[in-house]
DNA sequence: TTTT
DNA sequence: TTTT
């Protein structure tokens, strides 16, 4: 692993619940959705909060746990990679996605 | 800045020179392609090179520097945040793009 | 500020209230104490956890917010620099210090 | 491993060639001592650098790549954690050392 | 779609 | 000296 040349560190709330997925009858992925709240003030003084939505993916054993020990609203704080792919859309037009790869991953005492 | 709640970092190099663009007459925008290398050995035993690329992009101060300092081929350190954004395409359809706003780069010894 | 050369970056609960010192009537300093807490298993396969204790300081303006957010108990993450320094003990001998010194602090959903 | 909880990234040049230790037999220990250089501009408006040397040690199998790899001088980029140990000196009282354990390291193109 |  |  490599998290010295692409590391992404992220502290936030999940939107849903995790979507757990099965392939090849063993293997597992969980989806997630994280919100980054980014509070600051303008020229007006005024407090702007910016939201970025994030989707992460967990492989491997750490799949399964995200998938039993997260839920929707969860504050949690994770380490990973950026990763950056392309597909095919039902259109036929070549599309790209970017995805944080999960490595670690640790829910707050919040909730 | 919460560099804290939203952190990227990434060493990499530049696959091309750097793009500089001017806004409403005096601010500055400069966007970078960097490319991370991860290399690890498969089940047998095979080293494997993944490359991915990454769309920076870097504001204020910073974006005339980076324009001075950098060209293709350098290596670059980088922390910055990602940064989500929605767009309409060309045929009206809504798009997604993601970019690392960076907030500090330094570029190695080595060239 | 160069957090690209230099950068501590801990999750942990604090072990005492913010310790706040005033410097030349106006100055403020905040001392922590983090313990972040590793847990593992050994080659019995037992678990084991190894608990760090770190010294962090906070200087400026983070230091009065410190002092009033955080009390002991608290989960926090925070990010800063590792700085070492050297100073005299009371036997006259040149003794080295090893501390956080803190950019950004946040609490966690937790207490 | 759980670089969630406790991480350091450092930038900058080893200040001596590697020390390499054996322990028991075969394990290896490698001692590095790397100056992260901080520049910035005082009230004044003199550039000030800021030289923080900081102590390393590699475990395992990084430790022989280390030890091989790495000399005076070399820029490197380190991923570790902060460990702080205690010991009893020559004259019987209890000090302590930090040290950064490191877990990846890099060395730039540069030298 | 979260949270404060 | 914290926490799970």
């Amino acid at each position: 692993m490599n998290s010295l040349k692409n590391s992404v560190r992220l502290v936030g709330n999940l939107g849903m619940d995790p979507e757990v997925k099965m392939f090849d009858g063993n293997k597992k992925l969980t989806k997630l959705s994280l919100a980054t709240n980014d509070s600051y003030k303008n020229d007006k003084g005024e407090r702007i909060t910016e939201t970025q939505w994030h989707n992460l993916v967990v492989w491997g054993a750490q799949a399964g746990l995200a998938g039993d020990m997260l839920k929707k609203g969860d504050e949690v704080v994770i380490e990973g990679k950026l990763s950056n792919r392309s597909y095919i859309d039902k259109d036929g037009i070549k599309r790209y996605a970017t995805e944080v790869v999960v490595h670690e991953f640790l829910k707050t005492a919040g909730k």
